[in-house]
DNA sequence: CTGAAAGCGCTTACAG
DNA sequence: CTGAAAGCGCTTACAG
């Protein structure tokens, strides 16, 4: 008796059969009398027999497993945008390796490069600036690639994300038939070195909805409501300068359209700092629906993204591009959905 | 010319040499002239040659990864402790792989036994409550585990957490050097089926930790003050309603402790309800020092765990429970450190 | 229904 | 310094 892992031939000799029965006894093949396979079972179990996986993997030429690299942000939207990639995957018969790039020296290129030795079949990325970046690693190293959340200006993969456009233009419509008619819209930046935001695809699009909605209600068009904001992707601010400015320079705006869920946060304290309560005086809508919306006072009016969905249809699409399939560098969006809460209404609060 | 994955046997039949060769090259024997080595070089990297990982860990008998298993939570306090130990796991030429139970049927232990199937060497379980069950499903599959944060009330596994009670009574200490006497403590439960939470070791030590500082102090004790809380971890709810019961009953406390970040907020907007401005009329102090803290309004005073330490500390151990080393089950308890910020100190508003 | 053999792609004693 | 051979633990045609 050996204290190491008992291995297939282990089996097959106290079974007194050879490891090809033992193997398709225990793979459920049909080609194994009953007896014999239940007999096999029996001994595997007591003898605490797991197959190797890595022998498994090198024999059948695959691991059956993909990867998903997550970016280096503490506001982890993307949970439970993998918690449906792991059931779309597992569905399949797929592991879903996360593979955090926070601690990686050498950024996103350095982790897809790193799964050359790992054994996974394809990845995904999520919330990457540079689209052409990840598909030229991806190449290299020979694995599929499919991107979620529209960061990357520029597509250059199969990239699933929220309907950005008509989510911003549905929560910003809400608040026009809320009676709201100074509505700012704040999170747009100039200054393209914030990281995994900077001038963003998602940025883009929702700044453009915010103007149909905008324009479709014959709304006087007022750019000064527009902020830029230096930084947005830092949640270590208490308030906002641009729009401490803003409100100074009597702008007086009855609505406030956060383009994130977490720039809500100190847009309410620059408010708050200002003693203007919300939403009696102005009212506030994110766009997300994370975890930041649930914090606040009150709490937030958003869109929610389709988390859901985002994850598994972007499961499928890389499963396919596996099996051999070309996927076309396109966006997949998807339906967005308006979520009422206290920042918007006061019965809500 | 194929167009599958080139392999070593490739590489050494084009370079005019034996497989052995290669494989010594490239992984960099002493072994080998340098002139040959460059050559092998040269052409592998021609080819695009990446050494299978499965067959090489098949080979070498280990692959040299370890599993983190992360609960299914929202509020990610747990990704700066991957990212650390990622950090630490790869410094030892290690990979980190992160499962979410998230999504998958049968909880924590079928994340466990599904390990069985990948090629991983050690598990590190973050915030389970119950270490026997972890400890037993690994038992199971042969590899050794590492618990990170003390939430199963019976230390049945190393075990890595922050100085819960000491940072309690430090941060408590702090309140009552701002003058204030009549602290509450929020967040414990008797209701024990709270996921993750319950009546985990955490709140226990916290709780002792408050308890410490107001005895020390010589503050009346005021156990009206320790709040039973229903639903301590969820982010949904609006207002706390014990906490207005209590603040309706008159009982006038002038701070309040919440045991986690993360419920300062319905917290804040319970006393906002009731007209009590914070930190003027109450103060509020949280533990962590997670995302939840900057968003508040006002930013939130804690005591911040040592994520990178903790990340750390638990790879370490769990990299020499792999080589063979017996851990004991105790608890490693880390430093915390008071983290000042509006909710306690008018200035920092 | 079952077995013996070959082989997945590496690495590492063993010879020279 | 280099090569031929064995083998890690499986699975799967190929025979019977």
């Amino acid at each position: 008796m050996t204290t190491s892992r008992p291995n297939l031939a282990d089996v097959a000799r106290i079974a007194g059969v050879g490891p090809a029965t033992v193997s398709r006894a225990l793979n459920g093949r049909p080609d194994v009398s009953e007896k014999t396979r239940e007999r096999i079972r029996k001994i595997a179990d007591e003898l605490g027999f797991r197959p190797s996986a890595t022998a498994r993997a090198l024999r059948r030429g695959s691991f059956r497993a993909v990867s998903a690299i997550v970016p280096d942000l503490v506001w982890g939207w993307w949970e439970p945008v993998l918690r449906s990639a792991a059931e779309a995957a597992a569905d399949a018969g797929f592991h879903l390796f996360v593979h955090p790039i926070a601690g990686t020296e050498g950024g996103l290129e350095a982790v897809i490069e790193g799964l050359a030795n790992v054994p996974t079949e394809g990845v995904i990325v999520v919330s990457v600036p540079d689209q052409a970046a990840a598909r030229d690693s991806c190449e290299r190293i020979g694995l599929p690639v499919v991107a979620i959340d529209d960061t990357s200006r520029s597509v250059q993969l199969a990239s699933v994300s929220a309907k950005n456009r008509d989510g911003a233009r549905t929560i910003v419509e809400h608040l026009i038939s809320q009676g709201c008619e100074r509505i700012a819209c704040v999170g747009a930046t100039s200054n393209e070195f914030t990281p995994y935001w900077g001038e963003g695809l998602f940025v883009e699009e929702r700044v453009a909805g915010y103007r149909d909605a905008v324009t479709a209600a014959g709304l006087a068009p007022a750019e000064e409501l527009v902020l830029d904001w230096s930084s947005p992707g830092d949640e270590s601010i208490v308030t906002v300068p641009e729009l401490d400015r803003l409100l100074e320079s009597g702008a007086e705006p009855d609505a406030i359209f956060c383009l994130a869920d977490l720039l809500a946060a100190p847009v309410l304290r620059t408010l708050s700092a200002h003693g203007l309560s919300v939403p009696d005086d102005v009212a506030v809508a994110g766009f997300d629906d994370e975890r930041a919306a649930l914090l606040l006072d009150p709490q937030l009016t958003t869109m929610r993204q389709p988390y859901d969905q985002m994850g598994r249809l972007a499961v499928d699409l890389l499963l396919r591009a596996i099996s051999g399939e070309r996927l076309p560098a396109r966006r997949h969006e998807l339906e967005t959905e308006l979520v009422l809460r206290g920042s918007t209404a006061v019965s809500l609060r």
